[in-house]
DNA sequence: CTTAATGCAAACCGTTTGCATTTCA
DNA sequence: TGAAATGCAAACGGTTTGCATTAAG
């Protein structure tokens, strides 16, 4: 077992036909093209990993492609991730969350319900024990981890 | 093997004298004290999980305590922060980035390098097992998982 | 007294919203 | 022609900074 780091090339493969996919779907949904979403939509396509908000609205500024708007951009990218064309991802670069470090605590990680926002802590041996491993075997000398599992508390499930 | 959620009780019991720990750290490093501080520590040491700055001003002006301006309250999470005394916890609501998320394309997670801000895609299925059978034995109906591991990255750590 | 701690207000930066305009079907 | 798409600018909310003041050692 060993970790897997994506590459760009198979990464450009697979992504085969999203901008097509994506192009469908919008129409699915009622939705009429215009420049700006096509734009976003080929420079996503050919992106190895996530970007923020504000490097697709320098991008597409700078890489002479069209220049969009940062509404458009972010109205754009909702639209995608309501259709599952995108998706987000935190990197842990921005609104944080503090707690106290607790020597003989043991470590934890949270539960998010993203509905009413309850915030929750579990530990779990075995995953710490897969991420142990994996660290080992990635191009990062891992100092910390961070999981968030979301998804609906008992209360919004009920 | 089963998922454990933390308890208020038991967490209380072993954040134990976190507050005089803090206060020896701090004088280590050559820190004086004050009143700000002292009610955050006091704050933090009774909370259960993580919490937001603007939470922690919330509460520290609502419940009677010493009510502490925003610049101090950040700078004083920075400050424990740095001494191991707080950490950080992304929860996923705020600064984001976007990927296109591709059918056929594995499921994947992230490395940050914490000093040049590089990210780097990664994937494994050991881990996803072991958050897949963690999934059933918490108490979320778990959507989606995010995982972050921090680091350095090859170049950074040379 | 010397340096750290603190408060206040303004600056920043990512994100969202309101409104007018353009474009697609 | 009606709905969606887009741009612009202002509003927002979390975070940071500059500067003056207070307090610990």
């Amino acid at each position: 077992m060993s970790a897997h780091v994506a590459h760009t090339a198979e990464l450009a493969e697979s992504a085969g036909d999203w901008v097509q996919r994506a192009e469908l779907a919008l129409s699915a949904a009622g939705r009429k093209r215009g420049g700006a979403r096509r734009a976003l939509l080929e420079l996503l396509e050919h992106q190895e990993c996530a970007l923020t908000a504000p490097e697709i609205e320098d991008a597409l500024r700078a890489r002479s492609q069209r220049p969009v708007s940062r509404a458009s951009v972010y109205r754009i990218l909702d639209e995608l991730e309501a259709l599952a064309l995108v998706q987000r991802v935190e990197t842990g670069q921005a609104m944080v969350r503090y707690e106290r470090v607790c020597e003989h605590e043991q470590h934890h990680h949270h539960l998010v319900c993203d509905q009413c926002g309850l915030v929750m802590p579990f530990s779990d041996a075995g995953l710490e024990r897969a991420i142990d491993s994996l660290s080992e075997r990635v191009p990062l000398a891992v100092s910390e981890h961070e999981i968030v599992l979301h998804g609906a508390c008992r209360d919004c499930a009920a």
